[in-house]
DNA sequence: GTCTATAAACCGATAGAC
DNA sequence: GTCTATCGGTTTATAGAC
């Protein structure tokens, strides 16, 4: 998508997507980039003349090329099915789908973090990354809920989304209390199931609740 | 609650609170708390002792000063309560009061935005909060929510705890983006309104799936 | 394009006068 | 308790050798 990205133009926007995300960017200094890029301290300002300008990089980098399995494809699918059994599966499949790719079994979950930074914090590229990202992804997911629920109105399917975006960013963004509170380590696949499954109950029962033709499938 | 807290020591507490809010722990100089507070540089490290253990005080101040009215109150009625109907009505106002509470009609939001921040950010005392905060505040609510309905196991009501909890947090953290993404300057009431009838339409299906013996009031 | 060296500003914290 | 002055450390950013 940028190929732009040469070697070390690209070893310090990996090195310093996960600094922002656990620290943001007040909290990372150049040099802990330049360190873990395996680069000098120099390089940044170099490549991308301000620690600003790579965390718009970054962030650009995120929103192109790390997000999960388009929405679109569910939603194209959901206009086309008829039977509610098949519908049914259809929403299950997505809710499951869409939770779990925040929490990959292995690997790192910087991308959904530093997302939810760049929600909770202004950074210099808000407006673009709402334009770019949330807004073209926020309009696929409430065509899929009102293709799944035809009754509701367009407010509502927004509302019904920001439900959906509300629960799993709960769960990313609050990760470390509710680790504590909870007396656990990190998120086991056994919390994650359970979690995913009370999503998956309640998104049903919301839009049984607005006009769904949907019945929760048996696990 | 604290009378600890005289003039200067106030003054320093209630100017570092929005700042830690806006900026967080790290982003908060201890010259621009200063000055805000129109005492002198030196004046948290003699308060205090360090930055540190001042937003550690700033967090015990939010806590045990502006927090809503007690959930304790509503999980108390509830327990006492059983028509259909006064049940309904007493969730329904719970969920007005606690949703509210954090989008006062005036004055400062930054009690909320400082407890979310204390979220996403590992803050020195973050266990400290947990379980002085946290933990009593979810233990009600789980307690309250158990009372409506009977039939929830622990894990279960949790889990509906999480729920609530993450649907004002939604709208108190990605404020940001959402005023951009619906090309708004501030929420005004009547979208306040709008959001908290979702929320309250989407946890009562939610309480409902779950055996609850409720009916959404009439608006 | 990569490095060293360093400038210029800022930080938290403290010593000491008042 | 409040203030000034300052220390020691870190930051971003840059100048200049290679």
């Amino acid at each position: 998508m940028n190929p732009s990205l040469d070697g070390t133009k690209l070893a310090l926007v990996e090195a310093a997507g996960p600094l922002f995300a656990e620290h943001g960017l007040e909290g990372t200094s150049i040099r802990a980039i330049a360190e873990r890029a395996k680069a000098n301290v120099a390089a940044v300002n170099y490549h991308f003349g301000s620690k600003e300008n790579l965390y718009t990089e970054v962030l650009r980098h995120v929103a192109t090329r790390v997000m999960r399995r388009p929405v679109g494809e569910y939603r194209a699918e959901a206009e086309g099915t008829r039977s509610r059994r098949d519908l049914s599966q259809l929403v299950a499949e997505f809710i499951s789908d869409w939770f779990h790719s925040y929490f990959p079994p292995e690997g790192p979950v910087w991308h959904a973090r530093l997302m939810m930074r760049t929600l909770l914090e202004p950074s210099p590229s808000l407006q673009q990354i709402v334009d770019q990202v949330f807004r073209p992804e926020h309009s696929e997911l409430e065509g899929l809920l009102r293709a799944v629920c035809p009754g509701m109105t367009e407010e509502q399917a927004r509302f019904c989304a920001f439900t959906l975006s509300a629960q799993i960013t709960f769960f990313i963004m609050a990760k470390a209390p509710i680790l504590l509170f909870l007396r656990m380590r990190d998120y086991d696949p056994a919390f994650l199931d359970s979690a995913c499954g009370h999503v998956t109950r309640v998104v049903f029962a919301m839009l049984r609740d607005y006009g769904a033709p949907i019945t929760l499938p048996a696990t």
